[in-house]
DNA sequence: ACACGACCCTGTTCGC
DNA sequence: TGCGAACAGGGTCGTG
């Protein structure tokens, strides 16, 4: 799940949730619990109710009336849904019981999720958050802070530097790939010897190609769905990710889109137009 | 501080 | 059809 998918499942989390106290709550793999015990989590859910939620980067915050704040990540296949039963218990990794019968519910088949809880007005100090950079949208990340943290990277690509989450928060393999495609640049390159224009259409397309994606309700190549159990639609506006072969959508039969391996993971990219 | 590899999991698809 | 390999929206840890 990368950012706008997040966004997504936010968006469409029942309006009526905050407010009802928490009655019980369930956690089936204590390993994905960061920084306290399940049972010390579970006891200080008891009795509080959600008065909000939000997203750091990839991260889901639901926050609580006891100035305190759950922290979702959903990794590579979580799914969250809210419903009047536990079941199916497959795949649950954790629950939440509000006073009204309904259970707030993560999912993670591949369990790349993490879940922790931080007192609010200390998040950016959490282990998720200390490295993190701004969020893509943050007016604060400019051209100039981006060229500088871009110094810090000896030979990363510019691909890899897009994934790391210490230069934008919130780009995930799908993204990162579409953004370079939009901003007409190699992914091989090597970030600290892009130059600050190329740097400015980076961070533009992500902001365009970012905010197109949420307009769109996110990405479903394979099974991803909000927390109303809809499926994304930006799958029909990706250009290059999983295209390999296909005539690139600006060079047409002149050039293909291409699939390399970066640090294990898939690249899309059209070799002619992306200098 | 950063580069690099290993590792954490399950499910689906692909090639023989 | 069976079966192993490859791959999948992510991140952390240890080593050098």
């Amino acid at each position: 799940m990368e950012l706008p998918e997040i966004e997504t499942i936010l968006r469409t989390l029942p309006l009526d949730l905050t407010g009802r106290p928490i009655v019980r709550s369930v956690v089936r793999f204590s390993e994905r619990v960061c920084g306290l015990s399940p049972s010390t989590l579970r006891r200080r859910l008891l009795g509080a109710a959600f008065i909000g939620f939000g997203r750091r980067g990839k991260f889901m915050l639901l926050h609580l009336d006891t100035h305190r704040t759950l922290i979702w990540h959903l990794g590579m296949s979580g799914r969250v849904s809210v419903d009047e039963s536990l079941a199916p218990v497959k795949h649950l990794l954790m629950a939440v019981k509000l006073d009204d019968g309904r259970f707030v519910k993560l999912y993670d088949a591949r369990r790349f999720g993490r879940i922790s809880l931080a007192e609010t007005g200390e998040l950016p100090l959490h282990p998720f958050f200390r490295r993190m950079a701004r969020d893509y949208d943050d007016p604060v990340l400019t051209v100039g802070v981006l060229t500088r943290s871009a110094q810090r990277f000896r030979k990363r690509s510019v691909k890899e530097a897009l994934l790391d989450q210490s230069f934008i928060a919130g780009l995930g393999n799908i993204y990162a790939s579409e953004v370079l495609f939009e901003a007409r640049v190699d992914p091989r390159r090597s970030v600290r010897a892009l130059s600050r224009q190329e740097l400015a259409r980076v961070l533009d397309c992500t902001r365009t190609i970012l905010d197109g994606a949420i307009a769109r309700g996110g990405t479903s190549i394979r099974d991803y769905v909000d927390a109303s159990g809809r499926r994304g639609g930006f799958q029909h506006r990706l250009k290059v990710y999983q295209r390999e072969g296909a005539p690139c959508v600006r060079c047409g039969d002149n050039s293909t889109v291409v699939r390399i391996v970066q640090n294990r993971r898939s690249t899309f990219f059209c070799p002619r137009c992306q200098k």
